[in-house]
DNA sequence: TTTCCAATTGGAAACGTTTTATATCGCATG
DNA sequence: CATGCGATATAAAACGTTTCCAATTGGAAA
């Protein structure tokens, strides 16, 4: 633990030369005759010398650094989504920050608040919903913001997500050309827009177009979680007219629904057919395996993260809402057509 | 985006006092008299003020920022690691840079350095095996680095993990005590010490106290995945003296492994005993649900941070290679004795 | 009053870069 | 041989804090 001291000034005395000499050949500046630059490489490799990124970010007024607030990383879904804005934010040179928020709108101000501190280039947000107060800091914010996985509601936010209404409507429809009458929805808080608004809403219009009613109560929120999903199940099964096929709003409520059925005695596909939602690793680690909505978690992450380097790029971008295809991949919980 | 620039002098203009005094009010500091701290506060709310992180970090020599370097963040285990590291590291006013290295060497070297660059003030390091040329950059550090979930290989590195021989030898001898004179082995690659040292010697040392012979082939190495587990397990099935005991060096290979299982006709836990390892919320999302070794992600991950900021703080340390406990948690993966 | 000491406050020098404006060099051109 | 210009290099001023040290202030004690 030797303490690295050597400065711009210490190379610069070292190679015969200025010091805004060295910081021309550490940056890449082309104005530098060749063997300048090699005296100075010399100098550098041989006093082991590192740039001070935080000197570098106090005169340049950049970071390379963006923050990235999400709810949970704990949560596959959003350790893929952050892994895709990693891996891109190395790609051009960028550092991650990372916060959690727990979707709690305190820790989530504060949270931007810390990193708009540390001076962060840019930031990019996952959240289940955008509280009014957080729309106010976010248009106070001084480095652009990108959504992932998160609905504008409307604000002139950048954001990427796929169309949750139009995946809801094909996971339901799917469902419904395999002949059932009731289609059960196990799902997350209303209060976030892609369930409350999207998903739901493509739900009753695949309902809708079949000439089929709503039922209220065929619809069960849970919290996104196994144990939710499970439970929710469990209650529904209790019900002489329980709907045979169930949609869910998460692979992971998915898998519960599933256990639930086959913990009844049931069996997936032949009693009940299940249609999950993200496409997650989880999907094929089950029996039956999901037929899921594949959400590309990694590629929102990606894209994301990209379309932020474009804005900081001042690059032209073609659409600050970016909306990616999703699919449905069929798996065994259905079953064959 | 309005730019915000308003520094630390404005506030001192605006409050009448010198920029000293706005430092000592933003940092908490005692000395300063109530009428003067109240003074400046009201210039900082009334100005917005908002301490820019980065000058700080040039003039104190610290950034409040650690950086953590983990093999992949969409591996749940990485993820819940992390996510013990950012709690903690929020309790104590960090910051996370998180950066994924994919357990390539030159990804953790170069990481390691872009970190240092970055000036944070401590590391916590997540990897399969410490290469020579990685430890190498560690002792030349200038920060403190510790482990997390990763053997320090005898190299003087403050490391937090559990006990990972005797967690293989109780899984084995679990399995022992049932009645198995064969019990796979299932695990990752043996380079890493993990595997290759620890689990492998325990699993070694739980057939040696029974009396049994070691197998060479009753031992398949796959790479942590559901695929190569399951993969694992079918080449184990082809063979007349397959084992009906399975210990999986993780649970997502003991999923894969119980899925070969199942899928070629045999029953879990009737036909087939299996205990997976580490504990990972996958555990009770299969049927039956795993039987297996508890080891404590999130706590190692909350435990190396704290332990991070006692060097940071200089605070007394009495063991800087923690040993966590484990235990196995019973599931229906396993027989009833 | 004076005197002194503790409590406050202020001034200014770091911290290690980038960047702008300015100088110098080398050499083709007239 | 002087001129001019592009290519390089230098000097010094930011950047926004913290922090050391000196200065000032305000009372309590003398």
């Amino acid at each position: 633990m030797n303490s690295n001291n050597v400065t711009i000034y210490d190379v610069a005395r070292e190679a015969g030369v200025s010091m805004a000499t060295v910081s021309r050949v550490v940056n890449g500046n082309p104005n530098v005759k060749p063997t300048t630059r090699k005296k100075v490489q010399d100098a550098i490799d041989r006093l082991g010398y590192r740039p001070n990124a935080v000197a570098r970010g106090l005169a340049s007024k950049k970071t390379t650094t963006v923050g990235v607030i999400v709810p949970d990383i704990s949560n596959i879904f959003f350790a893929d989504l952050a892994r895709g804005i990693e891996d891109v934010a190395t790609m051009y040179k960028y550092n991650i920050i990372l916060g959690n928020s727990d979707s709690s709108r305190d820790k989530e101000i504060h949270l931007l608040n810390t990193l708009l501190g540390k001076q962060v280039d840019g930031i990019i947000f996952m959240g289940g919903r955008l509280h009014e107060d957080l729309v106010e800091e976010f248009k106070k914010s001084p480095v652009p913001i990108v959504l992932a996985a998160t609905l504008n509601q409307g604000y002139d936010l950048p954001a990427v997500n796929i169309d949750y209404e139009q995946a809801a409507y094909d996971a339901t429809h799917m469902l419904i050309s395999h002949g059932h009458e009731r289609v059960g929805f196990i799902t997350g808080p209303l209060e976030q827009q892609i369930n409350g608004e999207k998903k739901f809403a493509g739900y009753r219009r695949a309902l809708e177009d079949a000439g089929l009613p709503f039922h209220e109560n065929d619809m069960i929120l849970g919290n996104y979680t196994y144990a939710s999903g499970l439970e929710a199940m469990q209650k529904m099964l209790q019900r002489d007219d329980c709907p045979k096929a169930i949609f869910a709003g998460t692979d992971e409520m998915a898998l519960g629904v599933i256990h639930a059925i086959q913990d009844a005695g049931y069996s997936v596909p032949n009693d009940f057919e299940v249609v999950g939602h993200d496409n997650t690793r989880l999907a094929t680690m089950i029996r039956p395996k999901l037929t899921t909505v594949v959400q590309p978690m990694y590629d929102i992450g990606a894209v994301a993260m990209r379309l932020l380097t474009k804005i900081l790029n001042a690059e032209e971008i073609e659409e600050k809402n970016v909306v990616l295809p999703h699919r449905i991949e069929r798996r065994d919980s259905l079953r064959q057509d």
